[in-house]
DNA sequence: ACTTGCTTAATTATCATATAAATAATATAA
DNA sequence: TTATATTATTTATATGATAATTAAGCAAGT
């Protein structure tokens, strides 16, 4: 997909020639373009773009915010996250463990109202793949952050905070606690399958 | 961790502060640098940088290869592939579950010598996450290609492929092909599991 | 008709130098 | 001791060159 020259990029935006290439080196280092000399920059397809980059993610959520994305991001989310759950159980680090209570207590708190329910609630499940213990699954963090944050967009969540919904966290956490690595990732299997009804809703 | 400046580099690799500039955008988006102005360049802590950024992936390999790793990197496999299989058996495009087909062909190719073993299970594991058809896991190829290539230096493989081994991946190919998203999900957790073993001997 | 090699022109790649902006670190004043 | 002002360092941006690469068109030879 053609695009203008650098100087027709510096001419638009009003900066200098530097300026654009090095925005346009940030991108091609992030999938989204390539260039070479005579032929010019181009877009990149899509699918070559690294969406698990934290900002590729967010560009591309604001231009194609779908429920079919969404349900891709849930796919993984649900491939992922009990993985992690059970890696969690089986290292069973205290300090990690511990950061997952104190996220449910904030869950808990959001129910009487004494904090943000969204925000519990994604400080669980990013706590959860910290204690995965495992650089691979932290770096998906963006994934689940981002997923989150943009499912309420889509699912108009109730504020209020389901008694339901912290007792199957609670589950989780327990779980983990108590080193029990199938039962932790059975709970956060239907956490997440539960996600996927609310999407279809 | 502290880093020379833009112009002491220039001076160390010999080009102009403008490369410098350009290469150190390029290691920003990707979470290894950071810079501002009279601080300087600094290096990011590792568990920032973009590990499942294919080129960082690489050099982070080559700076840091080791058994942990290799066992980080199954761990995911073990979470992302199982469940890749499964959306593929779900869907069902017939165009995908062709492209498995051809991989397991040239598998049994490389059973009489006739094509590269290790080629060739890497494109049946490719296959497999294509056929996944989610954006998230197709970007995931380059985890499962370079946990591939980079186990061999470990597990100085056999270079004959077992039978049994062709076996397992036909399992695999089949439960896709006959829409059965649990026989494939298991098929792809033990052979993955099977890859636990190798490592661990 | 079809290669093969040459020429040209467009575009990125690199360089050099200058100025602006931001901000640690230091000095000064209250 | 604290608050404020100054300074110096480093990145940020701009400008205007020159070099390298290569797509496209052209020419020559087979």
């Amino acid at each position: 997909e053609p695009f203008p020259t650098e100087a027709a990029l510096g001419d638009q935006f009003g900066v200098s020639r530097s300026i654009i290439r090095e925005a346009v080196k940030m991108l091609t280092s992030k999938g989204m373009l390539s260039s070479r000399p005579r032929q010019g920059t181009r877009v990149r397809p899509e699918e070559d773009w690294n969406i698990l980059d934290a900002e590729v993610l967010e560009w591309f959520l604001q231009k194609t915010l779908s429920l079919s994305l969404l349900e891709e991001f849930t796919e993984i989310r649900l491939a992922v996250e009990p993985a992690a759950a059970e890696l969690a159980a089986k290292k069973n680090n205290p300090e990690n463990v511990d950061k997952i209570g104190v996220a449910l207590e904030r869950m808990k708190a959001a129910e009487n109202g004494q904090d943000d329910p969204l925000e519990a609630d994604i400080a669980f499940h990013l706590a959860l793949l910290d204690a995965s213990d495992n650089r691979f699954f932290k770096q998906l963090k963006n994934l689940s952050e981002t997923a989150l944050r943009s499912s309420i967009k889509y699912t108009n969540r109730q504020k209020g905070v389901r008694h339901a919904d912290v007792a199957a966290h609670e589950t989780v956490y327990l779980a983990i606690r108590n080193r029990q690595p199938d039962v932790a990732k059975r709970a956060v299997s239907s956490l997440i399958n539960e996600v996927i009804e609310l999407l279809r809703n």
